[in-house]
DNA sequence: TCTGGATATTAGACAAAGTCCAGATTGGCG
DNA sequence: CGCCAATCTGGACTTTGTCTAATATCCAGA
């Protein structure tokens, strides 16, 4: 994959191709997504897109980050009781969790084997494997 | 290890070997968990302690579970935002968890292998590794 | 250009999970 | 019995997230 510079342009065409109206809000709020492409909570990305310029109401952060996800485009990290976060990277990877800081950090899963899972439930299908490592300082 | 009965009075001795003062809510708490073997949310905690004669806090059973955990007694399960689950069991096991349902069921990691992990970052060790699959209807 | 309707956004009320605190209860022990 | 520490309690509070009804925006077609 090239890398590419995320540009507000670039988002325009990201949203499209992911058969998402390009709005304002929601081309601000991919942007501070992508162009940082680290985890964010809903908080983070309304406080984020709020210091910019135009403002943008809690209902929309809510309602353009569950859009994201049900289109693809963003993938949903359940580490912390408190907080749901928010990853631009949808490519198959686990993650790092330090407890102490709340840090949050991808592991690439191209290597990573997990073998000897038990089979499915009839009629069930995998719909996502989440595997986290929770560290403290030693 | 031998199947046992989880009275009230086995309670007790559970809890004390775990530097745990069995009070009377605690043992209701820790009773509530154990006879049923089951991931239960502080909500249905409450709710179970509270069906039965004495009445319990809100306060209570969240410094309990708390308690628990700190003192090793239960585990977190971390797989819905919105709420936590606690797993009296502390053996080594992952958790399948049907997204639809909300059902969450146990994986013995006997014979599950994780392999190709990178090296932690230095200084830092292992607190747990949680492994979920999530499941839905086909 | 104007208009209608679909889509998107908004403020703010609301809900649910969990925390916090100051006062009341309990229980063990001398 | 009376004391002290540990525990428990109700209720106010915080935080994350949802809902709703009203408004704004966009665009296609006349």
């Amino acid at each position: 994959m090239t890398r590419m510079h995320y540009t507000r342009d670039n988002m325009a065409g990201l949203l499209r191709s992911h058969d998402i109206n390009p709005t304002h809000q929601r081309i601000e709020i991919a942007h501070a997504l992508f162009s940082r492409q680290e985890h964010l909570s809903a908080d983070q990305v309304m406080a984020i897109v709020n210091t910019r310029h135009s403002e943008t109401s809690k209902a929309t952060v809510y309602n353009t980050l569950k859009l994201f996800l049900e289109k693809g485009l963003v993938r949903e990290v359940i580490v912390d009781p408190s907080k749901v976060f928010f990853d631009p990277n949808t490519s198959p990877h686990h993650h790092l969790y330090e407890v102490d800081s709340g840090k949050l950090s991808d592991i690439d899963a191209e290597h990573v084997q997990i073998s000897g899972l038990p089979p499915l439930p009839a009629g069930m299908v995998t719909e996502g494997i989440d595997l986290i490592i929770r560290v403290r300082k030693a």
